[in-house]
Order: structure tokens, then C-alpha cells, then sequence
DNA sequence: AATAAATGTAATAAGTTTTGTTACATTTAA
DNA sequence: TTAAATGTAACAAAACTTATTACATTTATT
């Protein structure tokens, strides 16, 4: 089965899609439990580059949630059960930013505020993502796949 | 279990450095009280440029937590108590608002994937969305400046 | 009234990050 | 041997963030 491609109608606003792009991915992957599918494949239901897909199922097997088969008929399946795949293990997979953002980089030392703020940024910053993680941690791939039934 | 909202202010990643930079203009209006601080004074404080200061000042008068004066000797000061500005408050004046999610904008509508994942992934960000904001409600601006002492 | 010092903001440039594309070596089934 | 797939490097394009310049406007002070 194959998709059509759609040109995209919509204009080009995006920033970091990398939660989306995987969870669609592994969404995909549960619903054809067994079946290998292609990055091709996949790109064309999340209208994307096959290259970016293939770029992301590597972090996907990096995390072990994937197992990839090269050559002929290869393709990408789930490494384990949907039920044991957590979207926090996704979302620590592919974040590499934080919640709360990016600190400034040169605070000016002279400063009683901007001498330490960093590292008072650093805790609340980690304390939200941990709330975060905390919060995807009970929520199961297969929980999320199952509401396309 | 689905919810009802349509305007998502979550992104699972904030790459930017606003909320940093709100948080640390207004920790130095806290310890500063009853000062007007100028853009750039503040701007030397945390590094930046003071028309970047500007800006930021510019939103978070929108969001009516600080008051600013024009002129000679103008600057910027808290406009309520410190106690009664909440980080959730700071957290979503600094959001973009033209940019209600990190989707993908052109998944598949042949794919009975990609035709709902959307508006899945809308729950979910607003869903994950209010964790954060919850969190973030019940720390005051007051708290956070307080560890500077 | 003149001056100095500040904001507000538009326009634009520069820098960074994200996504897309091309190309091709490698792998694997048939 | 061939076809079809991955893996990944190199580069291009697009989007986003931050910086800079410029200047009109505002306001206290002399």
C-alpha cells in the first residue's frame, strides 16, 4: 500500500518538529506490527524527506526503540512492544533543548544577578523537565496508537 | 480522553533564549524596587543588546508586570509586587504566539495516520502544555530573586 | 526653550538552527 | 546480478533568533 504525495497548501512556518516527526514515525511502526516499513514509506505519510526520516529513525535506534534492516525488503520495525515504549522515552530521545529554552550565554560576571543567574536557571530549567519527563513517563506508544483505531 | 482546546502554546522544545532573558529583566526589577532600571543597564547585566531588552520589555508590558516611563531618566520597574507575579505568567508572556505547535504541517490525509495525527498531537502538546504551566504557577517572581541574597 | 537621556519601533543584517536535497557507498533478498 | 533499501556526508535552502542602526518621540532638568 502505497501513499500519493500532496503538495503541501499551508505556508512554511515551522520550527522543531522532532517529537512529531518521531512519534508519527513510531505510530506507523505500531500499526503495522511486523511489517518492515521503508523510510520512503514513511516520509510520504508525514510528508517529509525520506532523508529525515532516515536521520531520525537512527536517534530512534540509538534509543533502542527501533530496529532497522538494510538491503532489499529492509525497512524499520518496533524493537519492542508498544506498551513498553513511553512517550518520554521519545521525547528524551529527540529533545535537545529544553523546555524553558536556551540560557544567554555571557551574563556579565560584574553582576551580583547575572554572576549566578545562570546556574539558578539550570535548576528551574531541570526541575521543569523532569515535571516534563515525569508526565510522559506513564503515557504509552501504545495508548497514543490506539486512539486511531 | 480528548480535550477541548485549540489554542496550543506548547512546543516540545524552546530554542530560543526569551525566557531567560524576561527572567532575568525581571529579577533585576525585583531587587531593585521602586528604581527605574534602563534597557541598557539591564542589557549589560544580562549580556545582550538593550534594543533586544527593549522588545522583551515591550511583551512583558503587554502582559502588564512591569511599567515603564519614557524620557530622561525613564526605565522600567515591577508593576505589581513581586509576590504576585508568578513564573507561569512570565512563561507565557514570552511565548510566540505565531507558533501554536511544532507539528508537521503537511501529513498525508490518504494516511488514516496522517490524517488525525494533528489533532492528536494537539491534545497532547495542550495537555502537556498545562503541565508545565501548572507547575510554574505557584513559583513566584519573589522566590526566585530571593536566592540571590 | 534647549538639552540630554531615555523609550519605541522599523528596517535590515548577521548568525544559528532546522529541514531539504543530492549523491553514492553499502547492504541484502531473490 | 539486479533491484531496492539503508547510512551518511556534503551541501543548499528555509526559517528562526539575535544584533545593529537609525531616528522619531518623550520627559526631566537646567
Amino acid at each position: 500500500m502505497l501513499h500519493l504525495n500532496i503538495d503541501c497548501i499551508f505556508a512554511p512556518v515551522m520550527s522543531n518538529t522532532r517529537f512529531a516527526t518521531a512519534i508519527h514515525i513510531l505510530t506507523l511502526l505500531t500499526v503495522s506490527p511486523g511489517e518492515y516499513l521503508s523510510s520512503e514509506w514513511i516520509a510520504s505519510s508525514i510528508g517529509i524527506n525520506p532523508v529525515i526520516v532516515r536521520k531520525e529513525l537512527s536517534m530512534l535506534h540509538e534509543a533502542k526503540l527501533v530496529f532497522t534492516r538494510k538491503g532489499k525488503d529492509g525497512g524499520s520495525t518496533l524493537n519492542k512492544p508498544a506498551t513498553e515504549i513511553f512517550l518520554a522515552d521519545i521525547y528524551i530521545a529527540v529533545k535537545n533543548s529544553e523546555v524553558l529554552g536556551k540560557k544567554n550565554q555571557c551574563p556579565n560576571p560584574l553582576c551580583p544577578i547575572g554572576k549566578r543567574i545562570n546556574e539558578k536557571l539550570e535548576n528551574l530549567f531541570s526541575e521543569t523537565d523532569r515535571v516534563v519527563i515525569n508526565f510522559l513517563k506513564d503515557k504509552t506508544l501504545a495508548e497514543f496508537a490506539s486512539q486511531f483505531h
